[in-house]
DNA sequence: TTATATACTACTTAATTGATAGATTAAATT
DNA sequence: AATTTAATCTATCAATTAAGTAGTATATAA
């Protein structure tokens, strides 16, 4: 069971814009070749970081990207779940109509805790702390 | 991200492994249809969980399967790993011969810990546990 | 109006997941 | 000894997902 790459572009995106002292814009051509990633991917990946609103872009020359909003209100979830989609372990997590047993089952009490462990930290966290872990490894 | 099928249908069959009163080895036949599994299916789900030392097995005519210790020395890590493989959310976590920036890297943090919070749970977490769980319930 | 960088759409390739099928082996029963 | 039973082994397969490419369209600053 991994994250997806996209979560993983998409977290070390999120940390390189935030750590953009600069008020300019940042290019993502910029981004992807110091981070070693694909351009065309990348761009891919900040679609639903926009849609979720943390990040905001701008088109044309001297475009680019910035944080949405400041990073202490950007939660780690908030870049994860437009990138993995909905974040849970199992598809009974979340509806109840898949599984006839949903009520008497006890093995989904045990995905549920698990994925639960998971949101609450990613709602915990937030990029400002990432930040901060970043700064003090540097 | 999901779990496989492979660890919730392990997951479930430990369970009624669990809760076989009878002494006697349960056939997988059987598990298969009560559990509305494919009994081929289980049939290779159960030779990892037999490595592990979880199941114990019994060929030929009355033969059938048994845990492999009492359900309070089997953690629920020892259902899942070998099923999901080695369990953690991204590779560097493991080695780190895989990026470069290994060291510096502040996202694989993030990684680290979310897979601890997973791990942690499924080393303190039981089948005995889970089969309280499951009693309760019925 | 030209250069630049984002936004959009479609496609491709490889890996993984979730199985199915059939042959083989070991043990108990007849 | 022959037969039945059920686990074990090996191979294959289809569908889905992941990961990445490619090209076009659009908006903006100079």
């Amino acid at each position: 069971m991994r994250i997806s790459t996209r979560s993983r572009y998409g977290m070390r995106l999120m940390l390189a814009l935030g750590i953009n002292e600069n008020k300019k814009p940042v290019f993502l051509k910029d981004i992807a070749q110091s981070e070693g990633i694909s351009e065309k991917y990348l761009s891919q990946i900040v679609i639903p970081l926009k849609a979720r609103g943390v990040i905001s872009s701008f088109r044309g020359a001297h475009g680019g990207y910035l944080l949405g909003k400041p990073a202490s209100q950007i939660r780690l979830r908030d870049i994860i779940e437009p990138l993995e989609g909905d974040f849970c372990l199992v598809d009974c997590v979340k509806s109840s109509d898949i599984c006839d047993k949903w009520e008497e089952c006890a093995t989904r009490d045990i995905w549920n805790e698990m994925s639960s462990l998971l949101l609450n930290y990613m709602d915990e966290f937030t990029l400002e702390d990432l930040i901060k872990k970043h700064r003090f490894k540097h």
